[in-house]
DNA sequence: AGTGTTCTAATTGTTATATCATTATATAAA
DNA sequence: TTTATATAATGATATAACAATTAGAACACT
């Protein structure tokens, strides 16, 4: 029962008294997954189980599951056998709190711009460095499915993100993809559908140079060649002079 | 009444029905504040009044309220006048939820210099292009302050760290900020009171080459010298040779 | 007039008790 | 073995009540 598995790994949940018993939980909680004391998949119990061991109302430790829940911290299923558990890393979670502060901040383009340029610049360095089989296969199939939709500015603008995504991936460091996850999310609605063909040709150049950098495991070309695609881009976005705008390249 | 002033910035809250209510809730504020309907302080309700407005029993807005609360999209004050406000920026919240799912996917300590690289090699950068006349003051202050404490490895760490910070928040760039906090968060644990007396003065030395690279607005070199003292960190952490872990400085 | 105190109303925090909807699992039938 | 069905576990929601906290108004005392 889910009883015996959480004393398993935590012998005394000490029951709570004063300031936000809701919040004490979460506290609980929280410190023994710091601590290392849980794991992924392990269960915490029902709500009616947590209810009893920490001597308060299943309400009150709705309000905690509820924080915790959104935390991303733990998963919640219904039915027999359901109830809470260690949730599996979902950097959805991570994503959607940095663009909310971003927001509530008033985080501007610009500097969400050089955040990229930190992120992805290095993101293709590792690339290089580290890009398996898979890794080279994955580009080139998205090389070739940008190809194929060049005349669609929304399609190949998405298609141009994936290559993007791909190759963050193709770094293996998981830190690299959270954060680009995160930035993805946040600019995503200002440069979509706007790649008119001549431009999309260009990027579709300067993607295939970007693979091959990586291919060839040249990192700091890979980063360089990254960034100044990314400042590009910026130039479109914070058009320095018209003619800037006008040949700069958008979208990815 | 809070009534009133929500109605100001959001005429019609639809009334939800299925699909957990308490997550449409959850939705509706959050695409009100994603589309700029709501600024920070802005009155949402008491628990009550909502309840009212949704069409819903109290228990239902409390759990949409306390993932809110969680997500950092509001606050809550008790009492008379209390009632859910839309938050002030709160970048903890963000570092938390970044920490929380650094431990779920097991990211390594590898993996994090590598997005310390990225973060600080940026900030460096753009603290010599952005920096202000107090950034340097504050600058200068922090080198002082851990010579100051030179022979106390706890200390000069800390001040150590302080300085990283400081430099990163030169850029002026609250995206890096923010990411570089929660990046702190995550190492600090590791690389606390490592620096020895000698190993102190190197980093001293550097620091001060740094400050002198972010005066003279020479971004480049800035951000080459931040990599390289990164790296010497890694050198240590992650000795490839006897030798690296006896040279390296850690710290900072 | 100003200052400190007390009272009051509003609001969240917590508990208790039900009912409903959903889901996993065991059971039975084909 | 597979499929359908029943059953029990569990979260989701509702209603009602009381406790704890807080802001602001009313009041009393200088």
């Amino acid at each position: 029962m889910g009883n015996a598995e959480l004393k398993k790994t935590n012998q005394s949940w000490a029951p709570v008294r004063a300031n936000s018993v809701a919040n004490q939980i979460v506290m609980q909680v929280r410190e023994a997954l710091f601590s290392g004391k849980f794991q992924p998949g392990d269960l915490l119990g029902s709500e009616k189980d947590l209810a009893a061991q920490f001597d308060v109302s299943r309400i009150t430790v709705r309000d905690a599951l509820r924080t915790l829940e959104t935390m991303g911290i733990i998963e919640i299923r219904v039915g027999a056998g359901g109830g809470a558990r260690i949730a599996e890393s979902n950097l959805d979670y991570f994503s959607d709190a940095l663009a909310v502060q971003f927001i509530l901040a008033g985080v501007t383009e610009s500097e969400i711009l050089d955040m990229q340029v930190a992120i992805e610049g290095t993101g293709a360095e590792l690339a290089a460095l580290h890009r398996s089989r898979e890794n080279l296969e994955e580009l080139a199939e998205l090389l070739d499915d940008a190809e194929t939709v060049i005349d669609s500015p929304a399609e190949f603008t998405e298609a141009g993100q994936r290559f993007h995504l791909a190759v963050v991936e193709a770094s293996g460091n998981r830190a690299l993809i959270a954060q680009f996850r995160a930035l993805r999310y946040v600019v995503w609605p200002h440069n979509a559908q706007r790649a008119k063909r001549e431009i999309a040709e260009n990027v579709q150049k300067i993607h295939h140079q970007l693979y091959n950098l990586i291919e060839a495991q040249d990192g700091n070309a890979a980063r360089k060649l990254m960034i100044d695609h990314l400042f590009s881009i910026r130039a479109v976005s914070f058009p320095g002079t018209a003619e800037d705008a006008a040949n700069g390249m958008i979208c990815c």
